[in-house]
DNA sequence: GTGAAAGCGCTAACAC
DNA sequence: GTGTTAGCGCTTTCAC
């Protein structure tokens, strides 16, 4: 515990706490001694003196506090950015907490809630839905929050995301070249904003091709592993037709190759099928996701550091929205289309 | 913010500052009128109260706020324990402030320290090395501390793990009973409890087969991927000479594997190759990787547990290391010896 | 440049 | 059963 007090060094230093306060406070140090400051810092260094975060939140209403909203932690697209965010937060005196609402809205309401009783000096949303009452209850609030990831419709809070939109169209602008004349987009639900800018993309991508009828958009019930199969089961069922996959994020594209493999049809060689998002380990799946680099880490830091603009300037106009630029990685799940067997057994 | 403050609820309600206070506390409750509680939760309602947990915790010197420190959030290992602990964390009405201390044992500790200024409750450490300076000052702190994954040589704090000793033991039975008489440990690094025990588990279990010789223990500088290939590298160049491999834990087995395929060796046509851990993606590898499965999730929820007994009942004693049960989960890394090329290649 | 005094919002003795 | 009082450890006016 933090056992020795301000008062404790004070007294060992010979001074008022209240000039210890301020021998010890960067700000306030200038207004004081040098020669004081010394001997309060050596007093507070052999005493072990650690502050009182608590009480110092109390006095300045600053809890040094800033919140962390995950959707779901064993996702590995939020690791990343969890680590990004606590290195620069950490750097800067800061204590993130961690909050997962396990993709629940009940739930992230009434963490959102929790945190703010413990007075958290600002939010990182990564949990941001279309129409997201939590965050509207933010914006009300006028707490610094930044959502990172994702953003909603309305509010115009700042943003840090990834250039959905190119990234989109290098896997289209790629598969076209590669020779296929009909792909299928893959979408992630309607109520997150990766997922309709990414359909939206996809269909610009087309259109900049002037391939407007080349591709078919199907909607995932979720961004999982489950319901990429499952669209994609249906789709087959319902006879196909497509020799490439644009997948909105990783996890669709791997529920969608094990579909696939399921209906007796391999990927690339029937199928090409691109990810979006590169998670680590989708490099090392056999074979290896053709997909989108985004910068996870970059994208924690940033909105921590946007974050703390705003809690060090909140007069300031926050609203920046910052897209990250992405990376098209070429891998193993894309060949041309002329070497499918698709074409001969399903089309045609 | 925490806009409206008890003295508020309090004058709405008609009542002193205390009396709200006690309405609103459980614990208090049962010594003020039932009708005055009524009126003071109803006033609190109404004006949106939201307790200031900072200045409750300055008054009654607990924050409820937990620390958990983990050494690298993007190892796959440590989201299902974090979410295990946010979960019963955040339902018993605490906080989880999460620390990543990117591997590094000055981090580690200058960020506990920071933490305990924060005046946490207690800590969850998972960074915990067999000798560990930072768990030595915890316990001399005498704050409530609990181990998971990994403990330390000396202190006797409670400990969270799972049977390490039993789930090393099931993989060189499987190896054994597949004929495999020259078995690899691929061993974690010695100053981690987890490497140093399951090393010792698989000398014991080879010893308990009756073949004490069977077996080779080769050390790696750390739980990752490219320590595992490193070593697999190094003793294949040395000549190689066994037909199966334990690795430590999942990294070290993909490493391993990588090892092996770069020699032209394949797994488990050459060399049979079983993990440890289980993490999320590793039975979508192909091979599917044959591995250990322990309750992550669990051993989150369990350590937070035992955590938060200690809070509540710190005269209690609290050493209790608990084991969880592990599965072996054989998939396609593992094979018959007899099926083994490697035999004609590289021994005999 | 430093001390005195007040107070952040809450809870816990202690009165009554 | 409820009000009074004091104080958690710190920072910040305001004097001097």
């Amino acid at each position: 515990m933090a056992r020795v007090r301000l008062s404790d060094v004070a007294e060992k230093a010979g001074v008022h706490t209240a000039t210890a306060s301020r021998a010890l406070n960067p700000e306030a140090r200038d207004g004081v001694n040098s020669d004081t400051v010394r001997r309060v810092e050596q007093a507070a260094r052999q005493l072990g003196y650690v502050p009182n975060t608590l009480a110092r939140g109390l006095r300045t209403s600053r809890s040094y506090v800033v919140a962390l909203v995950v959707p779901d932690i064993t996702n590995a697209l939020f690791p990343p950015i969890v680590r990004g965010a606590e290195r620069v937060l950490s750097r800067a005196g800061y204590t993130l907490v961690l909050t997962d609402t396990n993709n629940d809205p009940r739930t992230e309401l009434s963490q959102i809630s929790a945190m703010r009783a413990r007075g958290v000096d600002g939010f990182i949303i990564a949990t941001a839905r279309w129409s997201d009452p939590a965050v509207a209850e933010l914006v009300d609030s006028s707490i610094p929050t930044v959502l990172v990831n994702r953003r909603d419709a309305v509010s115009k809070l700042p943003y840090v995301g990834a250039d959905d939109r190119h990234g989109i169209r290098l896997c289209v602008e790629h598969l076209a070249h590669l020779g296929h004349r009909s792909i299928l987009h893959l979408a992630g639900p309607n109520n997150t904003s990766t997922g309709r800018e990414r359909t939206s993309a996809f269909r610009s991508a087309l259109r900049a091709l002037g391939r407007p009828t080349a591709g078919t958009v199907v909607s995932c019930a979720a961004f999982t592993e489950d319901a990429g199969a499952a669209a994609t089961h249906e789709l087959l069922e319902g006879g196909g037709g497509f020799t490439a996959l644009v997948a909105a994020n990783d996890l669709l594209a791997m529920g969608a190759i094990e579909a696939l493999t399921e209906h007796g049809l391999s990927c690339p060689t029937d199928v090409s099928v691109t990810g979006y998002n590169d998670l680590s380990f989708v490099r090392r799946l056999t074979p290896p996701l053709t997909t989108v680099g985004v910068p996870l880490d970059e994208m924690g830091e940033l909105s921590a550091e946007a974050l703390l603009a705003w809690i060090v300037d909140p007069a300031q106009g926050h609203d920046a929205q910052t897209l990250l630029p992405v990376a098209f990685l070429e891998r193993a799940t894309t060949a041309p289309a002329d070497r499918s067997r698709r074409d001969r057994r399903l089309i045609g």
